[in-house]
DNA sequence: GGAGCTATTTACCGCTCGGTAAGATTCTGT
DNA sequence: ACAGAATCTTACCGAGCGGTAAATAGCTCC
């Protein structure tokens, strides 16, 4: 019996394990030189197996992507819902998921390259099968309900539409992230954050009057 | 006299149809499958042309898309400076700027794809010889120079770092663009523009009945 | 000990890729 | 008329592509 759930796990964990060394491989490829340029025997040669075994644990190169995108989009989604739900109020919530999601971009940069230059791939540039567009929109609409609570709340102007403030901000996140994609050093931190959510919030004219001219 | 001027004009026009026509299709391939993705078949057959005569006019597949890339960069940059220089006051540059930039998706949008496709790109993704990094910040640059000169106006907090206010426009315009340039019909005009300026300089928070009305 | 499953190897497939050699054609200047 | 440059065609190249057939090795279970 031992030796059954012994092997078993043995078992499991070695079909992990080339999962994953498959996986990781192919991250590296397909975020250095995309979809199309990385080829699948560059990443079995960097995963050390032979072109087949790749086709046994996914059953394309395709497979293999959309694997890796459902890692990022899953990943991505969870710490921006952990973050928001450990703190009250809207202002410590932005700021919480920017601070998560530029830990997410120190420690997974290539993961989250991944999922920018698919979100933003031209339609033809990535192939048909490849499903997980709505995936793409769940942060935005988690963000957008946020704004509409705050909205509710009364800490945002309510002449602007929810949609355009949920815009800005997160325009303004995905502007840094993916810079700090492109860059090889992230200096972005909870300081940068700040900043930011205070620029979405408060704007960038000077504050000493209330009436005048630009 | 007469006879050689018309000939030369002739064939000055026609290199220059040849090769707007291979532009123009390879511009198309290029924008909807990425410069891997997209085969010099593909691009020769859609210019009803053949492969060396692609070969010829630019000596490689490389050398189409620099130029490619060049021209959307060169056309870019012209609006946003013939955009700034239209009005004056910062905020009406801003809206000046982004309602080119809208116009410019409008009626271009395949050539904005490929240049934030190129922007962004992964090191890897595009063939090294590729230059002009230094050309797409031209517009960063040029935006950072309005932001200090208004805030040397005082116009702007000054409290806020230049580079991260730029940073702020430039990111909201960017994420904007690119969703337009993603989405089959852009609405984004003038009135978008306003409300992005607006956004930006006076934030998303409730007033605090500063401004009288309403 | 062998049926049957999972996991992996060797060796290959047809195809398309970017790119070119060599020559034909057309045009230009004299 | 004719040399030479510019332009374009036919026919091809070696390499690499994504993907697979078939055999096999290792394992479980009876």
């Amino acid at each position: 019996m031992e030796l059954i759930y012994r092997a078993v796990g043995f078992m499991k964990r070695n079909f992990e394990i080339m999962r994953e060394k498959i996986l990781r491989a192919g991250l590296k490829a397909f975020a250095e030189r995309g979809f199309a340029g990385a080829s699948v025997q560059e990443i079995v040669d960097a995963a050390r197996v032979t072109k087949p075994v790749l086709y046994y644990y996914f059953k394309s190169k395709t497979g293999l992507y959309q694997a890796l995108l459902d890692q990022a989009s899953d990943e991505c989604y969870q710490r921006v819902k952990t973050a928001a739900e450990s703190v009250t109020g809207l202002e410590a919530q932005l700021v919480e998921i920017l601070t998560a999601l530029f830990d997410f971009l120190k420690q997974r940069r290539d993961l989250l390259r991944l999922a920018f230059s698919a979100a933003f791939a031209s339609p033809g540039e990535l192939p048909a099968r490849l499903k997980g567009r709505e995936q793409g929109s769940r942060n935005f609409d988690f963000i957008h309900g946020l704004i509409k609570a705050g909205k509710a709340a009364g800490n945002l102007d309510e002449k602007l539409p929810s949609v355009d403030l949920a815009n800005g901000i997160y325009g303004a996140l995905c502007f840094h992230l993916m810079i700090g994609a492109l860059k090889s050093e992230v200096t972005m931190n909870r300081e940068t954050a700040k900043g930011i959510v205070g620029l979405f919030l408060h704007g960038a004219a000077a504050r000493k009057r209330n009436k005048g001219e630009l």
